[in-house]
DNA sequence: CAAACAATCCAATAATCGTTAGATTGTAAT
DNA sequence: ATTACAATCTAACGATTATTGGATTGTTTG
């Protein structure tokens, strides 16, 4: 017998996506999983939670489909079910910075560098960078990078940066980035710079935000 | 004192748009804002729920900012926030149709005819319709087309179809829309013109879809 | 086979949400 | 003022959800 499909059947799908995307802490492992496959112990890191808790959530997830599985040995790799997964996180984020006020004020509040991007200001740092007169810098987990990167930026996690200054050129102008506007390493890692005499700032811009600006990520 | 921004407070003010987007009713009240200015009791009407019921959504959707009021009179006019929310909407079911399979086969059972329109052939219903190779009927209620309709369409609700077909040309072939792929007036009117000897197919998009596809959209 | 460990499952609690009913507010018309 | 009516508010219920602790599954390694 075939089910009756009502208009409500159609909308209750549809609110299966933003059952899955009313939690906060959903919301962090998406975005957290916008920069590549992880695992759940990773993730739980990551977003510091307890691993029951992160795995919970990502029950919560897969049942709405955003999320997929693979299994390594003991070890299950969780990744967005799609590039629009991670489009969707930039599009609910960005409307939530057009209207909640308090959002806005908590992010100039928190960010040294607002630093807002513009598609114009992403075109001219794109030709800066292939250009050479300014070095790009990805200060997330190699992973990440790994996973993908904006192009012409080189890998340089936040932990590694006081170690490896050497590797920088002395003259040259800084600009990091790291996951996005919520993210907070690409901060620390200018204000570390620009206390060793460095010429640093930071772009909110993560991969997703780059890719949803129309431009191209590397691998 | 001024109150500590953790980064968790960030994720709990984006999750304030998922927890809006997170109730079935609620996006039906989003989907028929995007058509344009309502009032409660229209939009109470229109989505078949209790007034009461669609000013407690209503109110959840106003403290997350995706709508505004202005009163006239004895009513209260309720509106989209602004045009990025009617995108976000798309963009939501947009991701629930790729990813949720229950969706699609609910969609296929539903429509007589799927007709998703691709940005070429957005483009080229646009161009036929220019040239008056077709003729593009709104039939949704007069009010949502003076609210803003696709260019060359002309009105023609689906109450007064029947009435009205006089105004038809007779040789031309009829294309038919109304709110987008959830609704169900493009498929009646479809229905009813074949009925008379009509050529006639629907297209699923609606004004959101339309402008999402970016193309624009007449007043 | 046993130990170690990643991850899930299960059960229980507290908190939140959807819905309904009845009472109340605000505006316009008589 | 009184009436009518759009809309909101308040209270209450049952249902759902987030979180935690403890037990269990599945895989690798010795």
């Amino acid at each position: 017998m075939k089910p009756t499909i009502t208009k409500s059947y159609l909308y209750e799908h549809v609110a299966r996506i933003g059952k899955a995307i009313s939690s906060p802490k959903r919301l962090e492992l998406i975005e957290l999983l916008a920069q590549g496959e992880k695992t759940v112990e990773t993730l739980a890191e990551q977003a510091r939670i307890d691993m029951r808790l992160a795995s919970a959530h990502l029950r919560a997830l897969r049942e709405a489909r955003l999320v997929e599985t693979r299994r390594e040995g003991k070890f299950i790799h969780y990744r967005l079910s799609g590039p629009d997964v991670a489009q969707l996180w930039v599009n609910v984020r960005e409307v939530a910075e057009e209207h909640l006020v308090e959002l806005r004020v908590a992010l100039d509040q928190m960010a040294a560098s607002p630093d807002a991007l513009s598609s114009e200001s992403r075109e001219s740092l794109l030709t800066k960078a292939r250009s050479g007169d300014i070095v790009v810098i990805d200060v997330r987990p190699e992973a990440e990078y790994v996973a993908g990167h904006l192009p012409f930026a080189r890998s340089l996690p936040l932990a590694e940066l006081e170690k490896r200054l050497a590797d920088l050129p002395a003259g040259k102008e800084i600009v990091a980035y790291c996951r996005g506007p919520f993210c907070l390493m690409s901060d620390e890692a200018v204000k570390l710079l620009r206390q060793r005499g460095y010429t640093a700032h930071k772009i909110t811009d993560g991969v997703s935000e780059w890719r949803a600006g129309g431009l191209p990520i590397e691998n």
